[in-house]
DNA sequence: CGGACGGTTGACACTAGTCAAATTGAGTGG
DNA sequence: CCACTCAATTTGACTAGTGTCAACCGTCCG
């Protein structure tokens, strides 16, 4: 049930903490547990703590005022979320997130990590080359998300889950999201997505169902996500 | 001609620096002066610098292979740009940085501070917090993006001028922008900037001219970003 | 067996992009 | 100081690409 100090380590942020360190986190924490559906979180929640995912699936997500949703990010387990609240005192989460299904947790209290920081520069250091990785990714889709058509964007959202499931892109692939998912991701709607995909399909490129994508042809999807096609 | 310590303090990720440190950096660093539409560097060039502006005026851009730009930051004095690289060694900056106007900029060995961060805590938290709003804003304009009319998001692109250049809100705002750069700032066209100017000004909400435009009414163009109007 | 939920599809509206052509304005050299 | 040049901007015509809405279908599950 609990996480281990040996779970602890394959976090990217914690690779270079010593066994100690480890300990410490560990007895300023807590397992939260959540099933499909529930928030570990809320946008605007004061960030009291951060969360290294133990098993299942979050998805981090953005509302905006008139209720519309915008997926952020998909966390898999080992990966940390909701830590940009662990480097302000007092800040707010910026997004929500939501169990993709049941879930497990470990909550670090953002207070105690940010005291951590201040006197083991590899946390500091190892956190913030996650941050750069953030940031370069926001950008890229931004862009993505400023010049592309649809068709490439979603090509790109299947590719980028593609890459996070950690499947071989060898002989088909397989993903669990909904036409909603989808959409959320490439900033479309389900109605775009489901034609899009219905489309690809009478190209060879997928075979489509029930919260069910499988790739057929993924370098078919590579070329239109690199706008190749058309 | 070259920055003192002093005005390096200024610089928030420094602002905890000591008076030594400011030293070393000064001494691990060069000026460079570029004459307007200058790059400082292109995406995808070996990250070995990263640079804090003195004077002038940088962009912060990204292209996409067909050439289509997207403005991702304007950079002014005092502010840091082209510092993911230094965080991984051996990166490329993801964007490009373009002077805007004549501008000079101190160039930092990223090798240099990276290593520094590497026994000063303070560097790391501060450049980190840096990080932070970056991302954040990173995801709200990504949201933006996704969710929200053309008209919207060229109001909030003003808006963002407005307090990233300082000026008081109270009677009137100058922003010496073209329309191309608004189009690049919030993902459409200088043509349906265009429009839409045209229109806000018949409606008396701002005075336009080329490569400037007068907020009369900041009020207005305040509703129109928060998607109130229409 | 009956919902409820996810998905599909058609009809239609409409935003915003594209392209071409005209217009304006600022700066420059004579 | 004026004509000239070139970039910035405007505007119209046209339309591709997507969003919207509504009706309908299929299937999973209690």
């Amino acid at each position: 049930m609990g996480i281990s100090r040996k779970d602890l380590k394959q976090v990217i942020v914690f690779q270079n903490a010593t066994d100690d360190d480890l300990n410490q986190i560990i007895q300023n924490s807590i397992t939260r547990s959540l099933e499909e559906g529930e928030f570990f979180f809320l946008q605007g929640d004061p960030a009291n703590y951060l969360y290294v995912l133990v098993n299942g699936q979050v998805k981090l997500l953005q509302t905006n005022p008139s209720g519309q949703q915008v997926n952020l990010r998909t966390i898999y387990p080992r990966q940390m979320f909701g830590a940009l609240g662990a480097v302000r005192e007092q800040a707010d989460y910026p997004a929500s997130a939501q169990a993709l299904e049941n879930s497990s947790a470990l909550a670090i209290k953002s207070a105690f990590l940010h005291e951590m920081m201040e006197t083991r520069p590899y946390l500091s250091f190892d956190l913030m080359k996650l941050m750069t990785s953030y940031i370069q990714e926001m950008q890229s889709r931004y862009r993505e998300l400023a010049t592309e058509r649809v068709e490439q964007r979603i090509a790109r959202a299947l590719l980028r889950l593609t890459v996070q499931s950690g499947q071989k892109v060898d002989e088909g692939i397989d993903l669990a999201f909904s036409r909603q998912d989808l959409a959320e991701m490439s900033g479309t709607t389900l109605y775009t997505v489901s034609r899009v995909l219905a489309d690809w399909e009478r190209q060879g490129l997928i075979r489509a169902g029930r919260e069910q994508i499988h790739i057929t042809n993924p370098h078919g999807v590579v070329r239109i996500a690199e706008g190749l096609e058309k």
